[in-house]
RNA sequence: GGAGAGAUGGCAGAGCGGUCGAAUGCGGCGGUCUUGAAAACCGUUGACCUGCGAGGGUCCGGGGGUUCGAAUCCCUCUCUCUCCGCCA
């Protein structure tokens, strides 16, 4: 969410950027601000009834206490009338309120300036690439046939089960899943990332938080009859422990890191998009998050960037940074880089991390906010990214390494796999 | 799942329906004292809305109600604790 101050102050320069995102907020904003408005305008009058109506009680109280009922009693008749006047302005003001938040929060995050213009994929900026496209024999097949033929992930097993898009791991395949997990947690507690184990299931109030709802619902397993929802990252859960948390400045940066399953309907998803592991309903991911100073969280960004980068080149997969364009970035993102590891067989990039830095939105939902010395608070601002999502990372490992002995696996992982050759 | 108890400021913990935003203690901050620290003493210490400001308003788990007036009474929801049952 947007602030309200924000967009009274620089109501066309808003405008301005949030077109950027093809978003034509012109409208929107107008009533925003007339809202706004009127709602300033209630809380006025509310207030000063309920001004009179503490001082007319306050004066009733201490003349029934010194005994003069008859005089209090007279006063009394006086509250009636500003009572029903009282609660006429308390039903337009909440009025207000509520036509001003859903407004609000159909507001998309202000793109950053350093953020390319551009309405769609196309248009996304390579900040770089680096290292070499594997050289595959004629055999090389995608990751969708060597799982199956190494017996280590099985598709159809998932299907039968549970539906598409659940696969089942098997063998070397759930012990490279493990290593993966276990080697990407690691890292991050090097770095300086504090581990969470966060619940699986979250409440509304925390899929609003971050920006999941009210708009993105559909995308979100959902329990109706407990009204819980099933994470789609664990960004979700981690970045909602600090919901309703006010700060010090010397407690930030806060880092975690966290693994989980993610739950995704991907609805409307279709073609080779969804082949084999590019597209799952049910996928791990390890998951780091950052909350920083408002001036230091574009500092945070690029040490995730590094970082996330840093993770690829261990795994010695060919990479890609996208600085993604307007058009591309999500509804709640400031600024997002994608990373992409380069998948051989396929022959495509696929994405394998988002690190994004959502400056104040998701706090200003949050009331996540910093307390400084002087007593004033401010939004703090929130990060995210990927680090890493693990099955493209499997199908790029799987396709990359392929030789005619078995599939390789990455030196870095092997004290963590116990086996260098998948065979 | 059944029965009962409770939810108050960063924490602990008071609060006959009437200047209660809330006693007291701890913690935090500032000061006195000290070479320094501790102790002691003094002062200070919630959030939000609105206003240039003075000020005004809202908030004692959430929502609703009674009343001129609610932290205090009533209804309801949520959560926590205790006991019983079941159980990884």
């Amino acid at each position: 969410m947007l602030s309200i101050q924000v967009i009274r102050e620089n109501q066309l320069e808003v405008i301005r950027r949030l077109s950027m995102k093809n978003f034509d907020a012109a409208e929107l904003i107008a009533s925003v601000l007339e809202l706004d408005e009127k709602r300033r305008e209630f809380q006025k009058q509310l207030d000063e009834l309920n001004s009179q109506s503490n001082q007319l009680a306050r004066e009733i109280g201490i003349l029934f206490k010194s005994g003069k009922t008859d005089e209090g009693n007279r006063l009394k008749e006086q509250t009636g009338p500003l009572k029903t006047r009282s609660k006429e302005a308390e039903a337009s003001l909440d009025a207000a309120k509520r036509e001003l938040d859903e407004r609000m929060v159909l507001l998309p995050n202000i793109p950053h300036s350093s953020v390319p213009k551009g309405s769609s994929a196309e248009n996304n900026e390579t900040v770089y690439e680096e290292g070499t496209i594997p050289e595959l024999p004629d055999a090389a097949i995608p990751h969708w046939e060597l799982g199956p033929r190494f017996g280590i992930i099985d598709f159809a097993l998932g299907t039968k089960i549970t539906g598409a898009g659940f696969p089942v791991y098997l063998n070397l395949g759930a012990g490279l899943q493990r290593a993966l997990i276990n080697f990407f947690l690691d890292q991050a507690l090097k770095s300086g990332y504090t581990e969470i184990q966060p619940p699986y299931l979250i409440n509304s109030a925390s899929g609003f938080g971050t920006g999941q709802l009210p708009d993105k619902d559909g995308q979100m397993y959902s329990i109706p009859e407990d009204d819980l929802y099933l994470i789609p990252t664990s960004e979700v859960p981690v970045t909602n422990i600090y919901r309703d948390v006010i700060f010090k400045p010397s407690d930030l940066p806060v880092k975690h890191v966290a693994y989980s399953a993610c739950f995704r309907r991907e609805a409307g998803s279709y073609g080779k998009d969804v082949r084999g592991l590019n597209r799952l309903h049910q996928f791990d991911k390890v998951e780091i998050v950052q909350i920083t100073e408002p001036d230091l969280s574009y500092d945070a960004l690029e040490e995730m960037r590094e970082y996330v980068t840093g993770l690829i080149r261990m795994l010695e997969l060919p990479l890609r940074v996208l600085n993604l364009c307007g058009g591309d970035i999500s509804f709640a993102s400031a600024k997002t880089y994608d990373m992409e590891v380069y998948s051989a067989a396929q022959k495509r990039w696929l994405e394998v991390s988002s690190v994004s830095n959502f400056e104040s939105f998701q706090s200003q939902r949050m009331k996540l906010r910093i307390k400084d010395d002087s007593g004033k608070t401010r939004p703090a601002h929130t990060l995210n990214g990927s680090a890493l999502a693990l099955p493209r990372i499997v199908a790029a490992i799987l396709e990359n390494n392929q030789t005619d002995k078995g599939i390789r696996i990455p030196e870095v992982l092997v004290p963590y796999t116990g086996f260098s050759i998948i065979s």
